[in-house]
DNA sequence: TGTCCACTGGAAGGGAGGGCTT
DNA sequence: AAGCCCTCCCTTCCAGTGGACA
């Protein structure tokens, strides 16, 4: 190839180019940075909770309560290293071990149960013991020596309704079983009625201890942003609005430190593309709106399919001028677009489980409403552009051939469901 | 005032798929 | 191979409901 061609250099160029990051790393949500700001109070409840443990007595159990993006993980992971800092520079009077879960991952008891049990080097297989010799396996395997084992649960709003409380109940009430060992549980929470779906009884042992994290203003999340863009950025990249103005757009959503961080970086990588070298005010409203439409795009084209049939459904109804949408309706075009693809129909109490996720997603907002003689139905409206998901679903293999699909125009009267 | 629509959403349970033990 | 167990996705069944209409 001819080295002299106009793109030889386009390589070199690239790599000559004066980078705005210095170490991205410390933006992500990953990192842990060397202070907390703004948490000293919090990190010190946790930390004079949790202490006792060293001295042998075993910790009460605590429940972490904030939305997301309020530093809940962060300070108790930080706290757990301090912890197991303290533990390899002196010889304690016990031994501690501490264990994080994310509840959201491993969600039923039997997964948390396995995981634990590995960790105390049970050899214990992704399925297929009944629950209970699983919890037996861990039982002994902590039990062996005299120890205190602090559980993190990242998350435990998740266990609740899917049979996980059971898991709670266990592990609350478990130090009644153990001769040798000792267990604590640190819960976290997005949610504060959490507790209000648990039995009573592990209502009050786990929640002997609260601690619950507010959301940070947009004067604390300027303080974070700083402290990280040091590490983060090489000097004198940032203009002075780049960091408030992260700042008071992720203080609108609930002041989530880690919507804040997200968004100082990807304002950093928009900035870097257009081969800018400091960022600008106008680099973050880009970033802020490529975030949103990222996760959304994300959202869809993860569904499964019949998800999506269903969101090509609504998108179609909507196209041909709907001005409400029932779940009737959509579940009489959903059925039409899966026997056009040859695919199984499921029944409408399913459907209308599948639309909740939806909404729950964000990517549609449904609304149950009266009509009176004609019923109760849920009115569904799409919360994304309609146009550029349809190319997002027809990016599915399995739905290719549905851009072809044409609805029947819109009848006057309202027809009653086709067979 | 009662009726009745078009669903909602809870409960229970089936069965496929994964994996174990004996 | 047979007999279990767990999870996930789904179906079936059904009581409950807000409000327009007769």
């Amino acid at each position: 190839m001819d080295l002299k061609s106009p793109f030889s250099s386009i390589f070199e160029a690239f790599l000559e180019r004066e980078p705005i990051f210095k170490n991205k790393e410390a933006l992500r949500h990953s990192y842990t940075p060397s202070e907390l700001p703004h948490r000293e109070a919090e990190l010190k409840q946790l930390v004079s909770i949790i202490a006792p443990a060293l001295k042998g007595v075993t910790p009460s159990n605590v429940l972490i309560y904030g939305k997301s993006g309020t530093g809940k993980t962060i300070v108790s992971r930080y706290v757990f290293e301090l912890l197991k800092e303290a533990v390899a520079k002196k010889n304690y009077l016990c031994e501690v071990q501490t264990i994080y879960l994310n509840c959201e991952v491993t969600d039923t008891k039997y997964r948390i149960l396995a995981t634990l049990a590995k960790e105390f080097g049970e050899n214990v297989p992704f399925t297929g013991w009944p629950t209970d010799k699983v919890y037996n396996a861990f039982r002994d395997a902590v039990d062996k020596k005299r120890q205190c084992i602090i559980i993190l649960l990242d998350e435990i709003d998740r266990l609740v309704g899917k049979g996980g409380d059971n898991i709670i109940y266990n592990l609350t009430r478990m130090n009644a079983e153990l001769k040798e060992a000792r267990v604590s549980i640190v819960g976290i929470s997005n949610d504060l009625k959490f507790t209000s779906y648990l039995d009573s009884r592990v209502q009050s042992s786990l929640g002997k201890e609260e601690i619950v994290f507010s959301p940070y203003n947009a004067k604390q999340l300027e303080d974070i942003l700083k402290q990280r863009a040091e590490v983060a950025f090489k000097p004198g990249v940032l203009d002075d609005v780049v960091i408030p103005l992260c700042a008071a757009l992720a203080a609108r959503e609930h002041g989530d430190a880690r919507r804040a961080l997200d968004l100082l970086r990807v304002s950093g990588e928009v900035a870097e593309r257009e081969n800018a070298e400091r960022i600008k005010e106008e680099h973050v409203r880009r970033a802020d709106e490529k975030i949103e439409a990222d996760n959304t795009v994300e959202a869809v084209r993860t569904l499964p399919a019949q998800s999506k049939i269903l969101l090509y459904s609504i998108i179609l109804l909507e196209e041909r001028g709907e001005k409400t949408i029932t779940t009737g309706e959509v579940y009489d075009t959903y059925k039409r677009l899966s026997k056009n693809l040859s695919l199984d129909v499921l029944t409408q109490r399913r459907v209308s489980d599948l639309l909740s996720e939806l909404d729950i997603l964000g990517i549609l907002n449904s609304s149950v409403v009266s009509k009176g003689r004609y019923g109760r139905t849920k009115e569904i409206k799409l919360e994304v552009p309609a146009a550029g998901m349809k190319h997002v679903l027809e990016e599915d293999p399995r739905l290719k051939v549905l851009s072809a699909f044409r609805l029947p125009q819109m009848q006057l009267t309202n027809a009653s469901t086709e067979r």
